[in-house]
DNA sequence: GGAATAGTGTCTTTTAGACAATATAGA
DNA sequence: TCTATATTGTCTAAAAGACACTATTCC
């Protein structure tokens, strides 16, 4: 096999390669109040940031050292970034499984004081709960939950400001085009949660309306009622659960209504 | 500044880095053929592919040779991969100012024999006849439109089958779901050639349906007529000219009709 | 009974989709 | 006149949106 033959051939070492390869990774969570027994839940979609610490494992001084920053990591050889990203979070939360998806890479020539360092930015989405036993990683002396407004407001390490942008506008979509929004909710939930939920990223009136929600949710084809299943922890009522089901969906702007 | 100390005692060569960053494009157009004068043209989405050469620039055999490929090549220090993106496209084809859009990353140990090497991956919408004059570049001995059904019959260089078909999906979504068709077609167009477009990608009966989409175009919010522009290219009667608004649209999935 | 959320009945308005009809202008 | 495409008229069915009302359960 000629391609054998050429790899030989092959000089690795030919062009500048860049200095590094990283995993960053924007972790959403839905900060869920329950302000009442019997009530629908008040909902916040919040992101958690680290703070730099001023020295690394090594003791020596950190690069963009006490700025707020998105967690990650470079990535290694025998993994890809989502993998990376992947094994990150779990060393970061200590959570597996987790709902992580590629949504930019930032590789701008000097934003990365370092160097040629190329950014592979994701999102992921976990439950809350998760997030209690947070613990920091090395380079990590704190951990925080934001608010999105709050967001703009603090000094970020990097370009992390482009990347967390990128990143909300990126989620706002996908919760209201696809069906990720699955990700933030428990397997069965009620009406008034999906709408608490998409209520964080929208203020569509069609969403809003309770009535008209509650009617909706019954023609959406790729939500079903879960036959026979309610609960009562959003009402005295015992109220209908509902759950995806997994599917693909395209709606053309061009056949929706204005 | 601490930030400046820390970067003298950062060792950039701490880490193993990737071998290589390349951006590879996925060159769509659309072939459009009159069939007679005075009708509507008959569309076709098509992707431009090239044929690795035996041989590199230097004489060696090359990697993957004679297989089909996507345009592409490595990224420089100083640029970004979608910088990249155009200069090789400009190189190819000789065009600038084309729509290129970053859709994926391509980072799987082992998808390149040569090493870790990273594909940062891009579509880009190019008019047909830019395509007319183009010219093959140094790994590329022969350049060829490809309907969407010719490709996945034939072989393809690297993960550049998985690329693709992943720039196929992003297309087609964006093409139904955002205003990226405006690309496609010239500034002003009738509705018969936004449809003839559309329907190279979806067979949704309210597009499919010549007086449907008629009313339909009038009432979308990101396209407006040309007042008192008409053209005679798509039928003996003079029909109106509309243009796209800029504009970003969500459509949630969950206000839509089924 | 009061309060709060879930869910339905019903009416109006808008839209989609189907079908037919009309308009235009070159051949 | 014929033909092909563009465009409008009109009807029907479906859906959206608004509003009022009912249902359930805990207090």
């Amino acid at each position: 096999m000629s391609n054998e033959e050429a790899l030989r051939q092959y000089d690795i070492k030919k062009f500048r390669t860049p200095d590094g390869y990283t995993s960053d990774i924007a972790v959403f969570t839905i900060v869920s109040k329950q302000l009442a027994e019997y009530k629908p839940p008040l909902m916040q979609l919040k992101l958690m940031l680290i703070k730099r610490s001023k020295l690394n494992a090594e003791g020596q001084l950190n690069i963009e050292a006490e700025k707020w920053a998105l967690p990650g990591g470079f990535v290694q050889e025998n993994e890809s970034a989502l993998e990376a990203a992947g094994r990150e979070l779990e060393e970061e939360t200590g959570v597996k499984g987790i709902h992580i998806k590629h949504f930019g890479v930032y590789d701008q020539p000097g934003r990365d004081p370092r160097g040629w360092i190329i950014s592979n930015a994701h999102y992921a989405i976990v439950p809350e709960q998760y997030l209690s036993t947070r613990q920091a990683n090395d380079d990590a002396a704190e951990v925080e939950l934001f608010s999105l407004e709050d967001i703009s407001r603090i000094e970020l390490a990097f370009d992390h400001k482009q990347i967390i942008q990128d990143a909300i506008k990126q989620i706002t979509g996908d919760l209201l085009q696809t069906t990720v929004a699955k990700n933030f909710l428990p397997k069965y939930f009620t009406y008034s949660e999906l709408q608490a939920l998409l209520l964080t990223v929208t203020d569509d009136p069609a969403i809003a309306s309770d009535q008209s929600f509650a009617r909706k949710i019954k023609s959406l084809p790729f939500i079903k009622p879960v036959i026979g299943q309610k609960t009562q922890r959003t009402s005295k009522i015992p109220t209908q659960l509902y759950e995806f089901i997994e599917m693909d969906i395209v709606k053309p702007i061009y056949t929706a209504r204005y």
